[in-house]
RNA sequence: GGAGAGAUGGCCGAGCCGGUCGAAGGCGCUCGCCUGCUAAGCGAGUAGGGGAUUACAAAUUCCCUCGAGGGUUCGAAUCCCUCUCUCUCCGCCA
């Protein structure tokens, strides 16, 4: 959500935003509903002030045995209009604050403008793409054949978009988790939390899917719960309603928990093997920093995702993505895409984003610069370092040998203890 | 799940037979005084949000907020209803 008064004063900057986005919103509305709800502040304070000190008297009196019936009778009149101003506020203010809800970031300067994906830039690459002197195969085909993969009968358990796991595949899935949480923790200065998984919507709407993308999530029946969609949410909800030190700033937080999404109008697209699941596990990074700072922390939280490809050693590009491209919430956003030879092209397996001070003011999360001082929206970060699934499909399809079996790099072989290879498994 | 108790400012804690209570007192913190340094002592200050005026500054002023929402009343932290959360005991379990 963006400040009231800012957009108020920011009219043009917001309907130029609105148009790189290529999204909607009636700011004529806007204008009329802000002027409205002012105007009627003015008056109701001013009826409320006098209903404050005529009941102040009203009390003096009282103590002496004056008589009060005429001041009485007067403020319940007083009284009805009040709640009749009152109401009329409440109202304005509701159809004010669903249109604040829809008014989505706006992008950074460096943000590049484009109506879609089309628009997005690469701003560097990793290493190269490995050569191999057989027909590299897809994940899935490699998962199946080597047995680590089960996709039928997870299917049968919960329904399609649901992978099982088998020996060393659930295995180098664990490992993958430990290896990304113990270089976030050791070598970036993150804090490991583990949050809880099932959310209310206060949380939901603090980070902006709700009330705007309620269909992407599964809400628990019967229940005001839903299953994260990512660890975004709960974790950049620890300081909901809060107010930090100065010197609490900034607080990196990393937290692995398995992720749901309903995936709704998804369908048909990327049906195979284990891009788009309605559970999978990540690793994500959060920063609450300071407002001057927001920018090199993104730059530090993608290089920070980055650096799990890098050790990891797999080949994948950055990209910024633009105006028409970017998430409701985000100011600007960088999507590390691996490469997967077997699938035949690069794949996102993080966002990096930075939100600015939207999601800290729906979610009410300010911080002092000095200790008397008025509080401040902190800005808030988040990355994937890393999506697991797609990291274990980039491993296969990237270490994959020409018999089919699957070598572990090096970085990952202490966590499987000491296995160099994957070959096949039958149960 | 059953029975009971409670939710007040950074923390503790009064107020709760309705009337200058945004709120006593203490602790903590900030500034000043005092002191060879520290401690102690003395004085002052110390919630958040939203309006108006204004330069979206300072200053001034007003309104709202005592878990959340609604109600009663001229007037509610104080009375009534609903919800949420916390604690204690019992049951159940990992």
């Amino acid at each position: 959500m963006l400040d009231l008064r800012w957009v108020r004063d920011n009219l043009d900057v917001v309907q130029e935003a609105l148009g790189k986005r290529d999204v909607r919103v009636d700011l004529a509305r806007f204008r009329e509903l802000d002027g409205e709800r002012r105007r009627l502040i003015s008056e109701v304070e001013r009826l409320k002030s006098r209903r404050n000190t005529v009941s102040g008297e009203i009390a003096k009196l009282k103590k002496t045995g004056e008589p009060v019936e005429d001041q009485i009778k007067a403020m319940r009149e007083l009284g009805d209009e009040i709640r009749k101003l009152d109401m009329r506020l409440t109202e304005i203010e509701e159809e004010l604050g669903q249109l604040m809800l829809d008014i989505p970031n706006i992008p950074d300067e460096s943000v590049p403008v484009g109506p879609d994906e089309s628009a997005n830039v690469v701003v560097r690459t990793w290493s190269e793409a490995p050569k191999f002197d057989f027909e590299p195969k897809p994940h899935w085909d490699l998962g199946i054949d080597l047995g680590i993969l089960d996709f039928e009968r997870a299917a049968k358990i919960a329904r399609t978009r649901f992978v099982l796991y088998w020996e060393l595949g659930a295995r180098l899935e664990r490992s993958l988790l430990n290896f990304m949480l113990d270089l976030h923790t050791a070598k970036h200065g993150y804090t490991e939390v583990f949050p809880p998984i099932l959310v209310n919507d206060a949380s939901l709407t603090g980070t902006g899917q709700l009330p705007k993308f309620a269909e992407d999530l599964f809400k628990v029946e019967n229940e005001n719960l839903y299953l994260i969609p990512t660890a975004e949410v709960p974790v950049t909800n620890i300081h909901r309603d809060e107010i930090l030190g100065d010197d609490d700033l900034p607080r990196y937080y990393c937290a692995y928990t398995p992720c749901f999404r309903s995936e709704a109008g998804a369908y048909g697209k990327e049906t195979r093997g284990l891009i788009r699941h309605h559970q999978f596990n990540k690793v994500e990074l959060v920063k609450f920093v300071h407002p001057d700072n927001s920018y090199a922390e993104l730059e530090r939280l993608t290089a920070d995702a980055e650096s799990i490809l890098q050790a990891l050693n797999i080949h994948y590009r950055v990209i910024v993505l633009a105006t028409g491209d970017l998430g409701f919430s985000s100011a600007k956003t960088y999507d590390i895409e691996v490469w997967l030879p077997g699938f035949g092209g690069y794949k996102e397996i993080s966002s990096c984003s930075n939100f600015e001070d939207f999601q800290a003011r729906r979610a009410n999360i300010r911080f002092r610069e000095t200790p008397k001082a008025k509080p401040r929206f902190v800005h808030t970060l988040n990355g994937s370092g890393l999506a697991i699934g797609r990291t274990v499909a980039a491993v296969l399809e990237n270490y994959q040998q020409a018999d089919g079996t699957v070598l572990v790099p090096e970085a990952l072989r202490p966590y499987l203890g000491g296995v160099k290879r994957i070959g096949p498994v039958r149960f």
